[in-house]
DNA sequence: CGGCAGTTTGATGTTACTCAATTTAAGTGG
DNA sequence: CCACTTAAATTGAGTAACATCAAACTGCCG
């Protein structure tokens, strides 16, 4: 099975120039040359790409656009688990794993790159910068998952808030420039409460006390952060 | 750095049976004998085995007893990660990273198998079993993080209370037979508040709501669940 | 008998949720 | 360019869930 989303044969812009990841492995994805086990797919935003049980021989990695991995509640409501940026492998686990133990969706136009994952897997043993990418990508998601149950286990619901940002803004900075303190940031106040654990009418609220206080502005896509040291007085771990 | 504990030659009592675990790598871990490359230590319960930023050239491995992974909070507070059954590996980052990116303690006396991780590393590449094992462990605390994530993110007090200890009872099950549904659970309130978000005072009024309605009865170190289909109601995932 | 750790109970406070109405923004087609 | 439509964000009032504070109770061990 497939992503719903029309297949592309490049995947031309690549948005992110991190080592570290199955993207940048060269003899795996150098270039835009197609290859037998690399495939490119385009889908649009609020677009499904991947389904909880679904079935798949393929490993996604995100090359651009915005999206989030979620687990749907028998309830209606969503957890988010986390948003994926350019470079992202969607789940280390998707490299050990023929089932999906989650869904996925764009946020903004995406593309995406679909490696077949017996490929992935032959050559982990033989190659050393296949091993250091998911090694890195393993050891990256198992902090991000230690700060989020820290954050929902234990936080505000400000906190909770400023954390995303911060975290986001970490991430952000690492695939581009930041000027001004203006960061692009994609998301409806639905995805941060979906995220975070809270409603999005107290996601409102929080916002709006953080505009008033002059921390920071979440408008038209793009966050801008006017007093940085405020919001990581609220939101930093540690 | 090691843990504060004392050594001993060999870990006589291995509670698990389990494939897919470093400790069952023949190559690696077979029989009492002991190695170069694996030692063996003890610790007494409450004892710090484990402390965030410390760098170690082991990776560890649960033998005997129930420890448990944490984070200390700036305000006083603890998340519990996870708890750590006999057979499990304290998380599967140690064997890429060279630092804790948490601290642990031992609940009850226990035993604790410490490989050397360039050991496990150089062997990582060539033994396929290794491999397994760590893809194994990579995929179960994906799905862990995955599942508490929710948990703490969208459900109630009681929610959480019964998914950690259907939780827990499957992965007792997992290694050893239950009978009369008595599951040993040496854990205080305390512990279980730490690891699901709550106050201590809240996790004993719900403990009485579920004696009183007559699903289960914590108490002497044993859980007697009584109603395990309404325990699975509120509790389950999906 | 006294002390201590853990649990239980009660009273009160706070945070965030729910429900509902209103405002703003973003398209869309004439 | 302007009415119309729809999605998203804001605001207010009332409520439920959980936290906090403090006291009493239990079992255990010296």
């Amino acid at each position: 099975m497939k992503p719903t989303a029309s297949p592309c044969v490049t995947c031309p812009h690549r948005e992110t120039g991190f080592c570290g990841t199955l993207l940048n492995v060269p003899s795996l994805s150098s270039g835009p040359h197609q290859r037998s086990w690399q495939r490119f797919f385009a889908a649009k935003p609020g677009e499904q790409i991947a389904t909880r049980n679904q079935v798949s021989g393929d490993v996604f990695v995100l090359c651009t656009g915005w999206a989030f991995r979620f687990q749907q509640l028998p309830n209606g409501r969503r957890q988010i688990l986390n948003f994926l940026l350019p470079g992202d492998l969607f789940s280390t686990a998707t490299i050990f794993e023929e089932k999906f133990h989650f869904s996925a969706k764009a946020v903004t136009p995406i593309q995406i790159s679909a490696f077949e994952r017996s490929e992935i897997r032959t050559r982990l043993a033989e190659n050393h910068d296949i091993l250091a990418a998911v090694a890195h990508s393993c050891v990256e998601e198992s902090h991000a998952a230690t700060e989020l149950t820290c954050v929902l286990g234990q936080r505000s619901a400000e906190e909770r808030i400023a954390y995303l940002f911060l975290h986001l803004m970490r991430r952000i900075e690492a695939r581009s420039v930041v000027r001004d303190h203006r960061y692009p940031l994609p998301l409806r106040q639905q995805h941060i409460a979906d995220a975070v654990g809270l409603t999005p009418v107290h996601v409102s609220r929080v916002l709006g006390l953080f505009r008033d206080r002059g921390i920071c502005v979440l408008s038209e896509n793009v966050l801008d952060v006017l007093n940085s040291s405020e919001l990581s007085r609220i939101g930093a771990l540690d």
